[in-house]
DNA sequence: TAACTACTTTATAATTATTCTAAAGTATGT
DNA sequence: ACATACTTTAGAATAATTATAAAGTAGTTA
């Protein structure tokens, strides 16, 4: 009793692409993940309660840590951290900046934010990228 | 039998003045964290280690998360996170910026960077802080 | 100094986020 | 259809942290 729309087809092959099988779980996860316009900011805990909350047939709390690691080590979500310790994960997998204003998570386009002045790495070292953090408090 | 050198002295007036009974524990977790000229970036599982290493009578566990918290809440300690699941906490509470090199934490004074541009603040909020973080690799 | 009271420390239990284990289920190649 | 490797799952285990409540100590007052 396989659904298959052209939706899930995309997903597939992202997953195959990545040397994932796409078992039914993960097609599911990447579908709520991935088809959507606006960067997702979530821990595994929220995912798993948003998308179990509207199925019959849950999917385990294993299967949501191993799917976003597999999904992370594939390259497809870029983990981070609030100061709480609780894993985020980012569905933008590209170098960018970030507002953080209570717990809430915006996102910055890389463009948005220029040098003037960066320090030189150690020696011997490089730098791999540069990634701001803008705290947000309410006006007056 | 209490030993009451000079140094004592300080951090004694140092908790006081942020409203904390001086106890035993608390003067030499300050002592330990604050007597140095560099800044300090460690967990509480750290801290607990290395003092207790060295220690006959062991400070406990909780006094080292109870000593960590006050000492943050009185705003002589800033929290962040890398990003595995552990509270870090950073002995320089001044706003600024930081080198990540595999785990290790490395100062950038706030003003060795500078922006050329900058996004506004939502509307309704504005600005509390902008720390940047550089990631380090290897050279070559 | 003695007594009083509020705050602190401590061992231990509890909680939260995450990872591990191993058995049952499923995808893919032949 | 079969074999095999990969995946899912419930439940146990672990790691970081917080809660509990009893015993100890600091600051205050008589
Ligand atoms: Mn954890
Ligand atoms: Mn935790
Ligand atoms: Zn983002
Ligand atoms: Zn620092």
């Amino acid at each position: 009793m396989h659904k298959m729309n052209s939706k899930n087809k995309t997903f597939i092959d992202k997953l195959r692409s990545s040397g994932l099988r796409p078992t039914n779980q993960r097609v599911e996860i990447s579908k709520f993940l991935f088809n959507r316009k606006k960067t997702f900011h979530f821990t595994v805990e929220e995912l798993k309660n948003s998308m179990n909350l509207k199925r019959s047939k849950k999917i385990s709390t294993a299967t949501f840590y191993n799917t976003v690691h597999a999904l992370k080590s594939a390259g497809h979500l870029k983990e981070f951290s609030l100061e709480n310790n609780t894993s985020y994960y980012d569905t933008n997998i590209k170098s960018h900046h970030h507002f953080f204003d209570n717990g809430k998570v915006i996102d910055i386009r890389s463009d948005k934010i220029t040098f003037q002045k960066l320090p030189d790495a150690p020696k011997g070292k490089k730098i791999k990228n540069v990634e701001v953090v803008i705290r947000l408090e309410n006006n007056n």
